[in-house]
DNA sequence: GCCATGAGTTAGATCACGCTAATGGTAGCG
DNA sequence: CGCTACCATTAGCGTGATCTAACTCATGGC
């Protein structure tokens, strides 16, 4: 059983790979806000362990074992997400915070009670998939790739709420969340905005802030 | 914040002083499983932050801090058994095992609406008070410590799982659960044994195991 | 009065996880 | 070609948590 540090490097390495980002070194370090030296020290472990190999090159990739354990720790942190949100009233927020740490000790029986009292959910509050039960919207893109015409909001990525926290309330107040329909107002490529209709309003996201929501064009 | 490996000294340190005993380095050893200079080494931390007092001679008291922490976990890891037996279903062996992971990443709001979701239970299933919500029951005595005539069992000492788990599977098939009524019929001074009537069937138990069982006398 | 027993501690070691400072590429740019 | 960036690793260190082996000390039994 890989220690819950350990845990924390195959969440992230999971979230980066399904963001299409490449997984190396200093990434990593970044993203869990540690020094680089650790992160090969961590590396160098998890290779030790059977859990990914040094893919010649700065890329790291994972064994089927890796995948496996780094699958299952997603899937606790959405149902868990889902249960926070969904039976104990929390916020978007609380939720992702509370799940990084109970997904670390929550049982597979208890992920397996939970998921049926839930009625099997088919993605956590944001709208990603849950590994092992559901699969990601088939044809969604980028809202900052959308060139003209409206959409769907089909989810939120994960790695929103790793990069700025208040993006997450910030999406949630103007309303973009899973199932709402936008519709394409205008691309600034100057300012790097996206002005948009959605739920009654007109939004302006940043082109970086457009490239963390997905949609399924109509 | 106490580490985890800190938490489960506090909640011995917390069970032990509950159960009558005294809260002594070798003790602590057996009770977590862990060699005696380990011991030492994490009760020296545990003086160092705060937590507790080396009051001259072998016994340990805690600070006010380490036995508000003490009993917070203590009263997280019987909220947790709570939903983990009444609304997942797990049965009493499992829960406890499981929730003496989870009172470690469960926060206190997260703690705080489990509990209103539950509706305020008074006690955990095993029938032992949740701190900070409700009290022990006043007159109650050891089953062991009963002479004669009949009362009601109260509660299942924390301790029992912890020495054998397979003895909560033993009194719960027994039907020897908070609420049932025993009577008293016979005491084994030689084999050490007390043997009683409860729920429709005669049981007989050895001292040890009736010390772990509480009633309230009629 | 001595000695076995049990308790607590010291000494010395290991491993996981973190840090900073310094070293050694590689790769693009002028 | 050579310099600047960026990247990964090494070296060296500290802390928490664990172990075994060995030492010290009080206490009760005979």
């Amino acid at each position: 059983m890989p220690s819950e540090v350990i845990s924390r490097y195959l969440e992230a390495i999971y979230y980066m790979r399904a963001e299409g980002e490449t997984v190396t070194n200093a990434r990593l370090a970044d993203w869990l806000s540690v020094s680089r030296p650790t992160v090969t020290a961590g590396l160098r472990r998890m290779a030790r362990d059977g859990l990914l190999r040094h893919d010649r090159g700065k890329e790291v990739v994972m064994t089927e074992e890796g995948e496996s354990k780094a699958a299952a720790i997603v899937r606790r942190h959405r149902i868990v997400e889902r249960w926070l949100t969904d039976s104990l009233g929390l916020d978007w927020v609380v939720a992702d915070e509370e799940a990084a740490r109970l997904e670390h000790t929550i049982s597979e029986v208890v992920e397996e009670r939970l998921y049926e009292a839930l009625g099997r959910p088919s993605s956590c509050p944001h709208g990603n998939p849950i590994p092992g039960h559901s699969e990601p919207v088939i044809g969604e893109v980028r809202l900052a790739g959308l060139t003209s015409g409206a959409a769907t909001v089909t989810r939120i990525s994960e790695v929103a709420e790793r990069e700025a926290p208040s993006l997450l309330h910030y999406l949630h107040e103007r309303n973009l969340v899973p199932g709402t329909r936008v519709a394409l107002l205008e691309i600034d490529a100057v300012g790097n905005t996206i002005r948009l209709h959605a739920a009654e309003r007109d939004v302006t996201l940043s082109r970086e802030t457009a490239g963390k929501v997905w949609v399924l064009p109509e």
